[in-house]
DNA sequence: TATGAATGAGCGTTCATTCAT
DNA sequence: CATGAATGAACGCTCATTCAT
């Protein structure tokens, strides 16, 4: 992506991989009009004329860092249908992982996450297909009898999608909880409910 | 909130009344910092010396938005806790009456809330705020036996909030759902869960 | 022309006009690329924003008195074909008299006609719309059995022009000759001829 | 012209050349300060270090080019006076045979005719040096009785200069005219004038 | 003979805000 | 209650030029 021929390893991609870094950290923190150019290449050690050597604008880093994040979180969502055919306990195994997978790679990169989850204009559009993959899943289980047949599947996924943003936020960037613990949580709560059956 | 003893009615009222609903517009539509305060005193047929004889500056008119939504948030969120010794089946209906509403709020005020909601850099605290009236709730209800003993009230009320806030960008913003059934969607799934019981 | 409503006279429109006049001397001696706005402004005793209120940019304002020049200039040709049946001696007179009247209107607006003529990307158009009025002009008079027949009118009406805008250079700026001697010596030359006739 | 000991035929003055070449282009096309180095070197397939190799500045291939123009103009004006006692008719064969010869060259080589005519600062000088040189020549034909003793030759001069910069950029850059056709035109116009001589 | 990497210096432009009336 | 006029303080970006290799 713009890479210019450069290789790895050489001194011109470390310059070009620490801004996109300390890129990410403030636009995180800060927002994107409250990053400053001149900042990030006061942090990397750099002046202002060599951040264009390796992007175009501080738009183009803004999305680079947002692309960045929506391939890696659609790498996380590809091939991820359940088999059909399970037993009904293993759909919360399998299920929770998946969900647990996602929460893992958000804390491991809450930058990114706050970026491409929160900050950017496509921001909409990424959580959009994400319900849009978590939607096909679903609808598929659906369709094997594991699900009401009363739900409407793609706003259940709007749903999921809802409480996966709130719960980074709130418990998975505050440490609160980890997430193996609030895929299972969440997952508890989706598929039985909260209401004591009499 | 800094009315400086100016009457209802009167010709400085009105244009305040403007700026806010003005601002308020351009504020959910552009963002903050793609709001000029030049364009807002232009929809409003004044001149920039006259915004701030009304408002102290540009995240002063913001933030008061921001007290308006959190405050009108408040209001509905007061005085609702559940009665207890409901039956069981009224249980639902009366989740579903105060989620409705304040969707029904969220729908009927958009610039608001996208500013108090989602703009704001209170916006974390405001949902905090309404997850923890939630969270009230939903412990009340718990200990009167209606709710798994095993659920932690704390994070159902995040979930709730997660959930809430999803919908009314994807799906009652954009006009596909209408705040009712919303309700009945997200509160059905919340009680009973996806999954058949066999 | 982007006059914003202001009035003549109001103190805005003097500044207006001030930076106008600058930005003017500025061009006609430094050039494009070498007139900085900072200066302009320092010398009209305003601020870089003041600029910014009155002119969209340093293209603007550059062709903006591009535009001054040139419909000076329209206006300078307008009307001005020859009455057919003057006696031929009146003729020289005649284009003497137009051909004078734009030399001093040249000498009196120096650093417009610099901008207009010598700098502009406009330019090239600006002389091609003077030789053409002239060229109308010469095919008259070379219908009407002033000149002979064989010359092409349009390449006459380069002619003229390129020697305008040499003389207006090399003599009239400089101050070697005054508008009417030039006018004479160029009419003269052009409508006799160099060389001797035995 | 600072060729520092290269050999004609080396590497080295292969890229030398091409740069000038390249850069003639593109000042002539874009002017000076719209011509990048960065684009100079990316059209010559060269690296930006690699120009200072050798050249000093921008300025220093600008001049050098401007410098290339004025020489070679030089060369064509040089042992240029016509012979004294030339019969008549003859006169405007050898007028016409040098001003054709310079169109010829103007049309060889457009790039530095518009730099070293046009753009450079050093451009008035060059027309000076031209008119001088055409000046030089009419007043000894003046002296020898071929043209009319009233006129001032040094204004003539530069009123043949002015004539053919304007030519050259209307129609003969244009493909409109070619040197030969202009030449005569010019000619016969300034030797024997437009008026018909009743 | 050449380049990968970097920078000094500067410029046009924007915008919230204020002064004087 | 309102405005015409102006500005302080930045900020993004560009480009010729150079250092080290």
């Amino acid at each position: 992506m713009s890479n210019r021929g450069r290789k790895k390893g050489s001194i011109g991609e470390k310059s070009r991989e620490q801004l996109l870094t300390i890129a990410a950290a403030q636009f995180a923190t800060n927002g994107f009009y409250e990053t400053k150019i001149s900042t990030i290449v006061k942090d990397a050690g750099l002046t202002q004329p060599t951040f264009y050597l390796y992007f175009k604008s501080k738009e183009a880093i803004f999305k680079e860092l947002t692309t960045i994040f929506k391939n890696s979180l659609l790498n996380l969502t590809e091939d991820s249908l359940l088999d059909s055919g399970l037993k009904e306990e293993m759909i919360k195994q399998e299920i929770q992982g998946k969900v647990g997978a996602i929460f893992r790679f958000f804390r491991e990169n809450p930058h990114l996450t706050k970026i491409g989850f929160f900050l950017s204009e496509e921001s909409e559009a990424i959580k959009k297909m994400l319900a849009h993959a978590i939607s096909m899943n679903l609808a598929q289980e659906q369709r094997d009898g594991y699900f009401h047949q009363h739900l409407k599947m793609d706003v259940v996924a709007e749903i999921v999608v809802g409480i996966m943003e709130r719960l980074t936020v709130s418990r998975l960037f505050t440490g609160l909880s980890d997430p193996e613990e609030l895929a299972e949580e969440m997952v508890e709560l989706l598929l039985f409910g909260m209401q004591v059956q009499h």
